[in-house]
DNA sequence: GATGAATGAGCATTCATTCAT
DNA sequence: AATGAATGAATGCTCATTCAT
């Protein structure tokens, strides 16, 4: 037939972007078949057209949208500024809340970053490393202050949001977690990760060039 | 025809598992296809079915083995005894050698639990879980003895795992960094976020739980 | 919405059949899609239903409407009585100045035959064979009076058709000759032909009835 | 299932060839479904990309071949040496022959270079060349023999191809005439034709340069 | 152990067409 | 007269898999 009576472009554009969301956060964006996501919706295949030219541009668009809104949302979450540590606590505050508020999402940022095409891939990457350059960020300027004290800053940054984004992997909403519990807990862990060695302990660690040695026999064995 | 002159199972089969393992790593389970492998190979399509029986078993292989492989290497470097700082330190040097050595097949185990079916995915996180608690252990041991202080040590485990295991999604074998320069950053960091907040500082940290207000409100409008 | 300021039903229908004509020249009737042709136009695909009921009888439209024409233009062009060369030359000179005026259309009622479904198809060749037959009445004359001397009036009407339709298939209007100069070679030709051999020559021409001996073996040589 | 007992690689291949000659010949080549080509081959249609890579190299292959064959032919059948006349009657008689013949490919390859991707068309394109430049020799041989008269040799070459390559649109193997008597009649009118005028027989005909201004008018109103 | 030829289901995408607005 | 949103069938093509050779 024709137009469904009722049938509204911005209602099935919903449906949609959820429902892909679902989909590909389910199964993979390779995985997930557009029978499946027209389904879903409750629409035929060919309908799905009308809000995406192929396949490709539907991820793209779910990832750049997702990029944009974080970006803003964090924006206006930051603490323009402040110590180093009150920053910092507050982009990991704001980290949490929003990887919890939008777990599918980032996940499938994350994950399917492998699926864009070159030219989309680049244009995600930059924005990731705008993102990235706001922790980057507050790690020098308390590296700086002496408020931090961390080896390198370029690894920490990687660090503390793979700990982080870590969250959209395992978190479920009915956990024993509530996003304020999960804020304090992360927040802990990653002051501490940042404040760094408290050397006033004194004891002797054990020597981590001595590890390596020992390791690498294993793994001989394990990769041979 | 047959068997072509100078073929050999074993070589076939090493050749199968690493072209497997680098496409996997590369496109994805879903996306590879077995005619890619074949050609990667250099051997026909049905040729590949004399290694396994089909491709879910040929995932469910690779990833089985290297969790194998992983366990016994882990057993095998690990400190049987010792502070708790001491093991801690162990066992981040060889999660981050054994990460960086075999960043692919790592990669993979974490990317492609959602392709494999129910039964296999059930084993597979039944090896994943006990490593996890062999991290959790040495936390919880650490916390016991007061080495340590973290409010919640389960999410220390994810958290300090998801952490060093960002490593395979951007190690670079001809990087800045050698081995040993991770090794010694990852301890420094695992250890300080281990031994927790130093509150000697006793500088007022922006009250977390007043982060989230804020940031629900940009969070929402961010959504909305 | 409804009807576009400025839109106007007899423009648009102008429109799509200059439209139409190019891209089924260029692409073939089957090829050519009705999405290609309302982007062309500038107007949605649903708008073409409104200027004809289907894809079919938009072609027979076009065949249709341009025999009509043809024919209506060769009765007022063609002399309707004189001797059988005047009016072979009338005819030639006719026929080429019409296939090099509107090449496109000509073209198109000649390839999409076979795309016209069968009460279409029917239509148009008993509208093709009067055209024929024009051009046959005009032979057999000429044979009658002595005028002409052909061995079979209609594979001779067939050949004279096919090697002017034939002009329409290379045809450009920027080319080395004017309508004029073709009509001169193309009339020098027909009448040529038309006048048949001259047999006054009197050499000796190598059998015909020879080549096919050898053709034949060359031929199944080719061919196996 | 898999290979079917007494499948042959060849056999397939030849039964597409023939199969795909049939229905583009019939129903063109966008016109043509993989789905039908299979159907009348009796195989699936993933079957077919056994034996191409897609749907345009397939007609190119059937394209390029046929060319192949023809230019082969036509050396093997083409007098090398002699007069004119003999060697125009000896290409006449064998391209009717080869036509009548072949029908189904010769029309193809007529009817769908569009179809052809830029590339492909362009290597076909230079063949074809090939094989009119063979006429045009022999035409203009003809002329500077003074055996033949002709205004335009690279006119009367494209007309000439025209008329005989026109058979094979019509051409039906129960039809009244004979290869023989085909190649007797065509022969005939094509050494008529490039004899060229007698102007001996002197009457004057109708001044062709007068027929444009009463057609002119004419055509203006059906073009209108 | 390997090939080459096949299967049948599934893929993303496009098609002509419809019709409430 | 035109749009925008939909349909349902069809398209070219790829997939994992099978199996006689």
């Amino acid at each position: 037939m024709a137009r469904i009576a009722g049938s509204s472009g911005p209602r099935t554009e919903e449906a949609i972007r959820r429902a892909g969301l679902k989909l590909i956060a389910t199964h993979g964006y390779a995985a997930m078949s557009l029978r499946q996501l027209a389904a879903e919706v409750g629409i035929q295949q060919g309908s799905l057209y009308n809000y995406f030219r192929n396949k490709q541009e539907f991820l793209f668009d779910l990832i750049r949208g997702h990029m944009l809104d974080l970006h803003a949302a964090l924006d206006a979450a930051l603490l323009p500024e402040g110590s180093a540590e009150a920053r910092l606590t507050c982009f990991t505050a704001f980290h949490v809340a929003y990887h919890v508020a939008r777990a599918q999402e980032v996940f499938i940022c994350y994950s399917e970053l492998r699926s864009l095409e070159p030219d989309n891939l680049a244009a995600v990457v930059a924005m990731r490393r705008d993102y990235e350059r706001k922790l980057g960020d507050i790690l020098d300027h308390g590296c700086a202050t002496g408020e931090f004290r961390l080896a390198d800053t370029r690894m920490a940054t990687l660090a503390i949001l793979a700990m982080l984004s870590g969250i959209c992997t395992w978190y479920k909403p009915e956990g024993r977690l509530s996003t304020e519990g999960l804020q304090a807990i992360f927040t802990g862990m990653v002051l501490a990760l940042a404040r760094g060695e408290a050397p006033a302990r004194g004891e002797a660690v054990v020597d981590p060039a001595a590890v390596p040695a020992r390791r690498r026999g294993a793994l001989r064995a394990g990769v041979a």
